[in-house]
RNA sequence: GGGCCAGUAGCUUAGUUUGGUGGAGCAUCCGGCUGAUAACCGGAAGGCCCCCGGUUCAAAUCCGGGCUGGCCCA
């Protein structure tokens, strides 16, 4: 019963909320999307890793924008006949999580959280994670996104976090994770160090002081180097100084004393004529250079106070030497560890200057500055101050300039395997293709050190344990913790339960104490290829399976995020890359194309659009519109868009064929063999199968945008502006042949074919079109049905060309037509070809019927019927003659055109141009045609349609005959009438258009299903306008 | 401040690899077609192809320099 309502529903031609709402609630009677999860099991797997979100905010479009890509590709694969597992996951820990939180208890610093509790804290982000995970799974399954959420992979279960553990271990135990110094964005006022995405937010202008400052140079007299800084707290701890290698650096006689610095700032350094140049060198030459320290505050421990060389000094700004202080700088920090320099940090962590220093002990640095300068400049040793105004970060919560300060950090020395992550890139496949050796590429080649550990409490926590001996231990495992420790139960292996639990050291028997650090969340996810498959502990079969993983696709925004913290992770743990292609796409932008934010009240919310346009029309619009790597403009009217030019027309192709299937009772079966259909049905099985290969192609090569652009254009032009246009007589009889047969045939075997082509696109339509077909052998769902292959047979080599001629000879003929405002309905004597003959009887008579002409004919030349004039074609010209094209276009421009056409129709004409003379031929020109009045032509390239526009009375005649027949469908259709109603007609009207009705009266009767037609006055009826006179019809049902 | 991507009709875009009369769709107007169609067909109008230079007989396309927007970094 439900069944038969269902068909019922599908006769008409329905809105996109209808349809989707219907399929929805097949696929859950039907288990549908669960049982697509295991569908193909036991066959070879198609790979696919599902990056986790975070669950605490609600998706946004471009969290659809993702999921639409993820689905299409794992669609497809499967319909190819691959095992898909698509395992969901979920993102949980990390600094967002807790600042969450901290606003949520009205909280600010760690301070706060210590005072509050660790556990309560940890607790509430724990209930936090999940506090949108509704809107997420409604998203997921609203736009039907095949996706198992009911057993996700959860970053924060003790199982992914022993996974975690044990990858940790692994790093350790190859001797890639290390504890050290790092330089850390710090905000000294929160106390902590930032992220990169904080610090990010927290750029702005400023204006610094830039100072020269001399330093002495050891054992020569009088001798300076001139180094700049826009951070002068930073001399106090300054050990080296840093020259470029391969640029040449002067010493100078200015003002009695002899400075060195690089020869090209010299202009922006110094004056003219108020200088001397005493020597020239290379950077290298002064390498070793010793100096006498500006400072002593704090002692080095080790050799400091020369020159180093470093390839990150510019000759952009400054002296050319850059003042080296290890401590505070990245670029300074590893120069140090080049050069072993000693690191002074006499600066406390909440950003003032220790005790040592003491003249300014207690003082924030920055706000030291400017006695800094002072000091120097009453000992001699400043050049110049200055003002510099660049870009400097922020705290983005307290507004806290930040300082970059060396912090103890465990962290992967991954620039150890920079070599080992470029060799695994390059088996990766990513689309768009740049992104490869461009921005994650280049990333790559210059890769940092992952600064792993953070100060914070929400995290997997670092499973490294350290015995005031100095003994140390990594934990792989949560048995291994239990055994070291002898502790049995452990609640859950997060901060603070970990934190309690201490390890006796073997070595000394004291009691060892984890540190307190969590690791970067980005880690976490970048375990996801093996961690959620709870890998080694588990899965050992399944790891096998899914490693490496085929596919993955998230926003380009991920690639210094998770598609670099998954290749870290497997290239530092396995060596090997752990996904093969990768789709980046860009961002969804609104209207205007600027990004979406709360803020701006841009937003376009989701749910209005479900409801309104329908997931299909989403996705549609966000594969079709563009490549998925170009920025989406978001909007209603672009997804109304793509209902309305690609979905509007298959539901109306849809609704035709359930029309006219269910009036003739009509059900696809022992179908006509192909053979003994008409040419236009081989035609468009023929296309269909071109089809089939094409998109077949685009999918696999992720193409996913020309796959949807070819897809519709198969349904919009060929198969409902053309197949079911001139076709539409087939289905109109009332009683059965196999001609009709065969149209019904060739169109339900193209609709189920187009339902499988963009099944994985738009799952929602390609159901309903499947399921609204009839099939006698249809499965529980589309998705269950295998891709289609192109069949053996289907195709016709000739079939496709000449259609392709016949469209363009109509389509000519239309705009012959149109140029000179005679309507189609009009019939016409004759047609005049000039092209390649169509071979077959049935298309010239499609040409014939479409055109409204008598007869057709083909010319090879029909230069008896107009003249032409002739101009240069350059393409033609240009190549052949070079330089002299121009000249002699303007030789030939002074000939009059028409002229120009007749000579050269005979031989080459000469042109003289400086001396030379060309032979200039018909193929260097092109032509245009001048028509006498009685002709139209239409033409592109070597085919032209001329049309003979002489109107017979009879011609004439016949065209009104047509008009009357179109009025009254139209009237027939106002008054509701079923197809199948017979009327009697009256007419009134003028003499002429009466005669001619009479003259065709069989024609309009049957056209019509019209049992009796009289003429006279007519006391009501339709008063029609036809442009030769006024006709008044009545209509009444038989 | 650096890197990547983009800028083409009122809007969305194809074309750029390989130089040779810039094509579509939406929107507007006119005409047509309509026994599935909010569909479609024809025509009109609408383009300093972001700007400035360069190469070339010829540049949307190649080269250099800018500008604007987006993204990633600092």
């Amino acid at each position: 019963m439900a069944e038969e309502g269902t068909e019922q529903e599908q006769k008409k031609v329905k809105g996109p909320a209808d349809i989707e709402s219907e399929v929805l609630s097949h696929w859950k009677e039907k288990d549908i999307l669960r049982r697509l999860l295991r569908h193909n099991e036991g066959k070879p797997y198609f790979r696919f890793l599902e990056g986790p979100p975070t669950a605490n905010a609600p998706p946004g479009v471009h969290h659809i924008f993702s999921r639409t890509v993820k689905d299409t590709v794992c669609r497809y694969r499967n319909m190819k006949g691959s095992f898909v597992p698509r395992m969901g996951g979920w993102d949980c820990h990390g600094l967002p999580v807790e600042i969450a939180v901290e606003k949520k208890l009205g909280i600010e610093n760690k301070d706060q959280i210590e005072k509050y509790g660790i556990e309560p804290f940890i607790k509430q982000c724990r209930d936090s994670v999940f506090s949108h995970i509704g809107l997420w799974s409604k998203m997921t399954e609203r736009l039907g996104v095949v996706l198992d959420l009911e057993h996700p992979y959860i970053t924060m279960k003790d199982d992914y976090i022993e996974s975690v553990w044990w990858s940790l271990k692994e790093i350790w135990k190859k001797g890639f994770l290390d504890e050290g110094h790092m330089i850390v964005p710090y905000c000294p006022r929160c106390g902590t160090s930032l992220s990169s995405h904080e610090v990010a937010q927290g750029y702005r202008e400023v204006e610094d002081p830039s100072i020269f400052v001399r330093f002495k140079v050891k054992d020569q007299e009088n001798t300076f180097i001139l180094a700049w800084t826009t951070t002068p707290w930073t001399l106090i701890s300054n050990v080296a100084l840093a020259v470029s290698p391969d640029e040449t650096y002067l010493k100078a006689s200015y003002k009695g004393s002899e400075l060195i610095f690089a020869e090209k700032r010299v202009g922006a350094l110094l004056k003219e004529g108020e200088y001397v140049v005493l020597q020239r060198m290379l950077g290298s030459d002064l390498e070793g250079t010793r100096y006498e320290p500006l400072y002593s505050f704090a002692k080095p421990d080790r050799a400091a106070h020369f020159v180093a060389t470093a390839d990150f000094v510019t000759m952009e700004d400054g002296t050319g030497v850059v003042h080296i202080a290890p401590a505070f700088g990245e670029d300074d920090f590893n120069l140090g560890r080049t050069y072993d320099l000693p690191m002074l940090q006499p600066v406390k962590e909440d950003g003032t200057f220790s005790d040592v220093v003491t003249p300014w002990k207690g003082r924030f640095v920055k706000d030291a500055d400017p006695e800094i300068i002072e000091d120097l400049r009453t000992r001699g040793l400043l050049e110049g101050v200055h003002s510099y105004a660049h870009q400097y970060p922020f705290c983005w919560r307290c507004d806290t300039p930040l300082l970059y300060y060396a912090r103890k950090a465990f962290y992967i020395r991954m620039s150890r395997i920079r070599e080992l992550l470029l060799s695994n890139n390059e088996q990766i496949t990513w689309y768009p293709g740049n992104i490869k050796n461009g921005r994650f590429g280049k990333f790559l080649e210059e890769v940092k050190d992952w600064n792993l550990s953070r100060e914070r409490y929400w995290g997997t926590p670092l499973p490294f344990w350290r015995c005031p001996c100095g003994n140390e231990l990594m934990v792989g495992s949560r048995e291994e913790l239990k055994a070291l420790s002898g502790i049995e139960h452990i609640p859950e292996l997060h901060r603070p339960y970990v934190d309690e639990i201490t390890i006796p050291c073997k070595k000394c028997g004291k009691q060892m104490v984890r540190v307190p650090y969590v690791i970067d969340c980005w880690y976490d996810s970048g375990s996801a290829f093996f961690a959620s498959l709870h890998y080694p502990f588990e899965n050992e079969e399944e790891w096998k399976r899914q490693f490496p993983r085929d596919y993955i696709a998230e926003g380009i925004d991920q690639t210094r995020g998770w598609f670099y913290s998954l290749l870290a992770v497997s290239t530092a743990v396995f060596g090997q890359p752990s996904y093969r292609s990768v789709i980046c796409h860009a961002h969804v932008l609104d209207a205007e194309g600027k990004k979406m934010s709360k803020s701006k009240g841009n937003v376009v919310d989701p749910w209005k659009l479900f409801e309104s346009e329908g997931a299909d029309a989403i996705r549609w619009y966000l594969l079709s519109s563009s490549d998925p790597w170009k920025p989406k403009l978001f909007s209603v009217e672009a997804v109304r868009d793509a209902n309305r030019s690609f979905l509007g027309t298959l539901r109306n192709v849809m609704g035709f064929y359930r029309t006219y299937a269910d009036l003739d009772g009509y059900r696809p079966g022992s179908p006509v063999p192909v053979n003994e259909r008409p040419e236009i049905d081989r035609w468009l099985l023929s296309k269909l199968d071109e089809l089939v290969s094409a998109v077949d192609g685009f999918y696999d090569r992720y193409d996913l945008t020309d796959a949807a652009a070819s897809i519709q254009r198969f349904v919009v032009d060929d198969l409902s502006n053309w197949y079911v246009r001139v076709n539409r007589r087939r289905f109109w009889g009332t009683e059965s042949s196999s001609d009709k047969k065969a149209a019904y045939d060739t169109l339900s075997e193209s609709l189920k074919a187009v339902s499988l082509l963009c099944a994985p696109i738009i799952p929602f339509h390609s159901e309903w079109v499947y399921r609204g077909l009839g099939l006698p052998d249809a499965r529980d769902s589309v998705h269950f049905e295998p891709f289609p292959e192109a069949r053996a047979g289907t195709h016709d080599e000739d079939l496709g060309p000449a259609m392709e001629l016949v469209k363009k000879i109509v389509d000519l003929g239309r705009a012959a037509r149109g140029l000179r405002n005679i309507k189609t309905r009009q019939p016409l004597a004759r047609a005049v070809i000039k092209g390649p003959e169509p071979l077959v009887e049935g298309l010239l008579s499609m040409i014939r019927s479409e055109l409204n002409v008598r007869e057709l004919s083909f010319e090879k030349d029909l230069s008896g019927y107009f003249e032409r004039t002739a101009e240069v074609d350059p393409k033609k010209l240009g190549p052949r003659l070079r330089a002299a094209a121009g000249p002699v276009k303007e030789e030939l421009l002074k000939l009059d055109p028409r002229e120009l056409a007749l000579r050269v129709e005979k031989g080459p004409i000469d042109v003289a141009v400086g001396g030379t003379t060309y032979q200039i031929g018909k193929e260097d020109l092109r032509f245009h045609e001048v028509l006498p009045d009685r002709w139209a032509l239409g033409s592109e390239g070597d085919l032209e349609v001329l049309l003979d526009l002489e109107i017979t009375e009879e011609l004439w005649e016949e065209g009104i005959a047509r008009e009357v027949v179109r009025r009254v469908q139209t009237m027939r259709k106002d008054m509701d009438l079923p197809y199948d109603a017979h009327i009697n007609v009256a007419m009134d009207g003028e003499r002429k258009l009466i005669s001619a009705v009479e003259h065709f009266r069989a024609y309009i009767m049957s056209e019509t299903l019209t049992d009796s037609l009289v003429f006279g006055p007519t006391g009501s009826g339709t008063e029609w306008d036809l442009d030769d006179g006024k006709l008044v019809i009545t209509i009444t049902v038989a």
